[in-house]
DNA sequence: TGTGCTAATGTTACAGGTAACATTGGATCT
DNA sequence: AGATCCAATGTTACCTGTAACATTAGCACA
């Protein structure tokens, strides 16, 4: 006797209101195109019955489902969850969906989310690396949907990417880091990416340039406060007479600067510290920290309007764009 | 001449090899079921073309989208990216994509969210707040998918809920300040959330109990870390007497922290600090802050397992879990 | 040789919204 | 009155993977 329940059908509302669901259909797309007398049964038709609508046909008969895959490396990463932010601000208002993916850091991760992904036709793919598999090229490739990737203005985009020159960025504030007298800067990286290799790229570029010796420690790890604390151990042990600490990004920067809090090394009159991407924190902790300012939410934003351009038809106009860095200098150098 | 390019089906491939797609198919979910002479060539033929599975035609005909929805308040907040992560840690190796929305603190924009998840057809949900709009209630009952909702255990759960208590929580935070022979405490809070008001409640329930005055400051903005700054200013200007500041999360007491600091009022000699939710900064700045320790990835992960003990089929056992809070009272006290 | 069985593959129908085309009925005009 | 038009609504077909059922070929056995 339990008639199965089901989500209810635009079938469903047309026998209420008794017409096709064809009839359905247009008043909810061009309700001009329905008769007066009608709009009234069918809005309480649709509302008794509490009509979801359902993406599922379009999705199967237009391979169109009006969402947006997005990855990120991680999500706990700030920097992400400011671009994600930035993404959302353009593709709300339109009326897409993001899905959002994370693979940690691992090509193999990125390669089968790409693939879940697909497989719910998503519109678009907003990616955050710019290394990938073969594989993943490949199903880009068959899947004929637009891609953008952000982060990144060097390396040579699939499609089109949007990002700024890490390179660049590290080199400037290696080079303002030296101005400021400091000679043995040593450079703190965590879970190593490209980003981080151009990075690196541009300390050890800035550093030779003035004659001096570069010097970075990594760590497999994610960077975290906690990662930059340890680091500054490390440091202190290997490299005891280091006046200059670059960090590949904020969080470990202000770890290493609580850590030289708590051993009560001055920050900056004893050692000068520079982090990267210029979050909230870097400017209200004390000392304020040196950072290299990033266009995180503006990479976003940008990445979707280009995506959603190229979605409702407009070629590529830049294959590259490149956003500015800005080096706030703070306190701590 | 240019043949329009779509991305290949199972029919393309059966093509190729000289079968139906039913062979295809078969070959895809269950091997054994094809012979052995085939299956190189299958497979040859799916690399080929570049296959990718599509969920279109199971979304439409069996409404299964192997999607599950997560709603959030905030992308931004450390909070829910930990509850997220939690959860991935379980749909991930099942095989479940996470579609992740949020809204802002908003109950009409949580609304409009849900309405889009579903309209993927969704198999389940995981919600984070307890307090949403009748249309709300009603769109879940329609779609008949199971709901779950996290971050709180005393509000009366739609199905089924996983979270802590929140009032309980921050009794006890407020008592420990308490003993610690502070007597001028004051609220910090931001955004107004359900579980703020929670929070509020234990604080001055627990003021009240010792025979002290509850005081809370509060503002519109998201909290952050400057926004901690500024309320800090906000109380010297109107309770200059205070001793204390119970913060309604780490980054508020992190932001005070940092203004006291700047101002030179020791912490926590002049004035003590508590915060809420434990974050890994909490225990890497320096003096560590007092802060409750609430089980954020512990809940994802609970919330996704039983999502998925429902979608198969097993009955809900506990309609409300709660799970501990710990206090940690780091050295700010 | 024919019957029965099975492994392998094929055929058909279905899910739900909508584009494209078809039909209907009433008003307007000659 | 008959022709024309058009607003309103209906009908049909489509998208793709797969469950359910159907068919085929090859082999064992009586």
């Amino acid at each position: 006797m339990t008639t199965k329940k089901r989500r209810p059908t635009l079938q469903d509302v047309a026998e209420q209101v008794g017409v096709t669901k064809m009839t359905i259909s247009r008043f909810l797309k061009n309700p001009e195109l329905v008769s007066e007398q009608l709009h009234d049964k069918i809005k309480a038709a649709l509302d008794n019955l509490g009509y979801i609508p359902n993406r599922g046909p379009d999705i199967l008969s237009k391979s169109k489902s009006y969402a947006i895959g997005v990855l990120v490396p991680s999500l706990t990463n700030q920097v992400f969850s400011e671009v994600i932010r930035g993404i959302e601000s353009v593709t709300d208002p339109a009326g897409y969906q993001t899905m959002l993916a994370h693979y940690s850091y691992s090509l193999d991760a990125e390669e089968s989310r790409i693939a879940a992904l697909l497989s719910y036709n998503v519109d678009g793919l907003i990616l955050s690396d710019s290394f990938h598999t073969e594989r993943v090229r490949k199903m880009i490739k068959t899947a004929g949907i637009p891609v953008i990737e952000v982060m990144d203005s060097v390396s040579p985009a699939i499609e089109q990417a949007i990002g700024f020159d890490n390179e660049a960025a590290a080199f400037a504030m290696t080079e303002l880091m030296i101005e400021r007298g400091r000679t043995k800067i040593i450079y703190f990286a965590a879970r190593m990416d490209a980003r981080t290799r151009f990075k690196i790229r541009g300390y050890e570029q800035a550093m030779r340039k003035h004659g001096l010796a570069p010097f970075s420690l990594q760590t497999e790890e994610a960077s975290s406060f906690t990662r930059g604390a340890k680091l500054l151990d490390q440091a202190l042990a290997t490299q005891p007479d280091m006046d200059g600490i670059f960090c590949t990004n904020d969080d470990l920067a202000i770890g290493a600067l609580f850590a030289c809090q708590r051993r009560g090394i001055s920050v900056p009159n004893q050692i000068g510290i520079a982090g990267f991407h210029g979050h909230d924190i870097s400017s209200a902790i004390v000392p304020k920290l040196a950072t290299v300012v990033t266009p995180r939410e503006r990479m976003g934003q940008m990445a979707a309007e280009q995506l959603l351009a190229r979605l409702s038809g407009q070629p590529i106009v830049d294959r590259v764009i490149s956003l500015p860095f800005t080096l706030e200098p703070g306190e701590s150098l």
